[in-house]
DNA sequence: AATACGCTACGTAGTTACCCTCATTTTAAA
DNA sequence: TTTAAAATGAGGGTAACTACGTAGCGTATT
């Protein structure tokens, strides 16, 4: 996992391609080049860090549909999204989508560096989130089950001896799995697991109700 | 609070609005006109719910500066900007600002009304969450200045007697602070009173630092 | 001025909950 | 058959909750 950050240009026009390149360039961002989205897609890898400058209107696949392809992929990289000519419903479609921002063609140097700018902090902060729901994710693949439906009633609240009751097993028995469930999570105390289990959403946080 | 959604349709024009308030009332919405921003702001009370219609370009204050006005207040009223000719740079600019939709006139019938219908549901939505984290303010409203300072602790996951050193207090006096907290925000166990705690941001849940 | 109330603070004592060590059995997968 | 997970028990120490009392201090009410 490298902390370098890529701006990633897809178009199928070579000279868009270029001359965005060059003012990117200038201004100290990496770039990568793509003439397609599936070429993109392609090379993208799982830890690529950075943004996506992409055109809508291209022959394969559209922008919007390399956009679609990353959520489904589950590749949290920002997205702007060119356009050569005003076109509103993709507009508002791509931002629905999460698109970060929008470029008209042709672009100005100073929105444009700073739409890149904006993008990639973005990314820097999803790639943070990414990384610590990841490793609890790790932690938690690693309970057994017994030991998931423990840590389950934990943060519900339940005193052991309920959730031995819950679970049709002794007390002593929900300690151990208790013991190994705070361990493997590295959770420090209960007040922590219950945070761990927030972030990785094994519980829906908001509960005011009575 | 009521549980009556209002469509709330604001423009200079006073065609624009008749007509859209026909189609409208014809789908079952209920619906109150503004001819200007202005007046929509002061027409506004803090437990109206529902969403906003709004055109971008009008005398006084514009859609987006009104939009900037319902955020500043801290309202929830979903927004659908609506724009006469694709005009694409504030169109970026409202999404970002979080409008959740865009309308072109002249809009067709079928667009419009699942528009309101979205965001008439998020409006909802929001108002369950914000019910929520405003019930659980209260609560948080009510605790002592020695209570708090014991709830931070405690969701931080201290025993009683590190918080007592932190506090420069006795650990029995921890006790019963300990007590009022949970009893004042009525939490069943120290589970939920860090999920209370979290809903109500007083900690930042991402952890799993070491 | 007197009284009441709420916040803070502390102690003792009994009870419950939790955690750990030592030790054993069953079961299912490797 | 070895190994890992699961299950359970006895016993002891620590932490937490509850109940009952004491006490100073500031504010508001009478």
């Amino acid at each position: 996992m490298s902390d370098e950050q890529t701006v990633f240009i897809v178009d199928d026009d070579a000279a868009v391609r270029e001359s965005l390149a060059l003012l990117l360039e200038a201004s100290g961002f990496t770039i990568a080049q793509y003439e397609t989205g599936n070429a993109f897609l392609e090379a993208l890898s799982a830890d690529s860090t950075g943004c996506l400058i992409i055109d809508v209107r291209m022959p394969g696949l559209s922008g919007l549909e390399v956009q679609k392809r990353l959520v489904d992929r589950n590749a949290t990289l920002p997205v702007i999204i060119m356009t050569g000519h005003g076109d509103l419903p993709m507009a508002v479609k791509a931002m629905k989508a999460g698109a970060v921002d929008f470029l008209e063609k042709p672009f100005d140097l100073a929105g444009l560096t700073e739409s890149v700018t904006n993008a990639l902090n973005k990314s820097a902060e999803n790639l943070l989130e990414a990384n610590q729901a990841a490793e609890i994710g790790r932690r938690l693949a690693r309970l057994t089950e017994r030991e998931r439906q423990v840590l389950d009633e934990l943060v519900i609240g339940n005193l052991n001896k309920v959730i031995a009751f819950n679970l049709s097993i002794s007390p002593r028995t929900v300690e151990i799995h208790r013991a190994h469930a705070m361990e493997k999570m590295q959770a420090r105390n209960l007040a922590h697991l219950v945070r761990l289990a927030i972030t990785a959403g094994v519980v829906p946080n908001i509960s005011a109700a009575d």
